[in-house]
DNA sequence: GGCTACCTCTTGTATAGACAAGTATAGCCT
DNA sequence: AGGCTATACTTGTCTATACAAGAGGTAGCC
């Protein structure tokens, strides 16, 4: 069962999401919330101070709450798609798949999918290569009840990426992004000289309020970068 | 007067920060907090459904609030002051001015600032620490025709970054993320082990037409991290 | 007009109590 | 030994109530 203050949540982001609050407009006073979807108030509160945390509303005391002016929000690191930023470069993009497979979700894995310590999960290992060398290592575990025919998608066609936002909206997006000395393993597949750094990017997206994927990014400290600019 | 549940959250990061609880200690639970600070239960929750939120403490229902294992993090898109990023943690900012001069820029210096070679721009170094651990050493240069005071400012008592965005207003950022071996003198100043790589970022910010500073940050890579989460 | 006092509606914070759900463990039974 | 259950403790959610604080309007006064 979905919580109560989940549903406060969906009333108002039905509302917004369909257009009929714009931004500015006046989202109800929790007191008339209250009576219209029979909660208590305290229930409605949690609600919209979610939403507001969230950067949807504003509230301000005395006055009341209203629908956030969304188009401030500018787009952080991006959920970007390997192959067309390669081609975008004028770059030749080939995928080697290492695995494919489903395997148990165990401790760590288990737990950031919110899953029973030996559910089935999807598990993907491919190397990215621009013009034949390798500039990114996908280490990816995928959520089976998000995208049940990943185990048959043709990753020489379509990348993971593409493959998912296709079949599952996203929704949310948490990444970590750290310097690391790499594995022997991932050494060797992405064909780094000894004493070289990664960037590693960890990411978790979800998709209808469930973990969907959860991967980790290996790219050569010596042939990637991540940049961006921005007005603030 | 200060809410009371930021009097909880101060009693915990108070301990989080002074190092009494290190990364994976048991906090009480909630209810023990209740008897201990003379609050109720819902305080309590809130505080530390905040401190969760943010990633300070991770929660396990039926089991416990525990101190999370995180080591530093920033999200990249923002141009965040270290200082108050460290002090939202709960943990003591110092920070050591290695430099603080006028410079003849040349070269690459010169060309980035789009001035004439030879050009006096304002150059900084300085190791920001939490409690006594450096976590970031700053190299920065600053174009004296936006910042002519930047000299004379007293660092321990301000951040350069706070500095800047008082007398220019941000117009643009571009940055850089990279991972890269430190040089031997970035590993000394940093405290580093051999063999540990660095997160560098290089950021360029523009304010009013010019370039304002030209600056990179090196950040242990065992040490930081950047994080993030968002909506797309 | 301009001012003050008051009233009302809003969000913000806090409490006590209740039940649900997740997790670990001790101890019992087969 | 292995499997089961009762239990104790944890966090998660929800309610009803209360008071505080912020903001705006209005009536009445000078």
């Amino acid at each position: 069962m979905m919580p109560r203050y989940q549903k406060v949540k969906d009333h108002i982001l039905g509302h917004i999401g369909s257009g009929a609050w714009p931004s500015g407009h006046r989202v109800p006073s929790e007191n008339e919330l209250v009576k219209l979807l029979s909660v208590s108030r305290m229930t409605v509160n949690r609600a919209m101070k979610e939403l507001s945390d969230e950067g949807l509303l504003t509230r301000v005391a005395g006055v009341g709450t209203f629908v956030a002016d969304r188009t401030a929000h500018a787009n952080p690191l991006e959920v970007h798609n390997i192959a067309s930023e390669i081609r975008n470069r004028g770059g030749e993009h080939t995928v080697q798949v290492l695995r494919l497979e489903a395997v148990d979700a165990k401790g760590d894995m288990a737990r950031s999918f919110n899953a029973a310590p030996g559910a089935t999960v999807f598990h993907s290992l491919m190397v990215h290569c621009e013009n034949g060398v390798p500039v990114q290592l996908e280490d990816r575990y995928v959520n089976p009840a998000i995208a049940p025919g990943y185990l048959g998608v043709d990753f020489t066609r379509t990348t993971a990426h593409q493959y998912l936002i296709e079949v599952a909206p996203l929704q949310e997006v948490e990444h970590i992004l750290r310097a690391v000395m790499p594995t022997a393993q991932v050494r060797r597949l992405l064909k780094m000289p000894e004493g070289e750094p990664c960037l590693m990017l960890q990411r978790r997206t979800w998709s209808g309020g469930q973990v969907a994927t959860s991967s980790r990014f290996y790219y050569p400290g010596s042939r990637y970068e991540f940049s961006g600019r921005f007005k603030p």
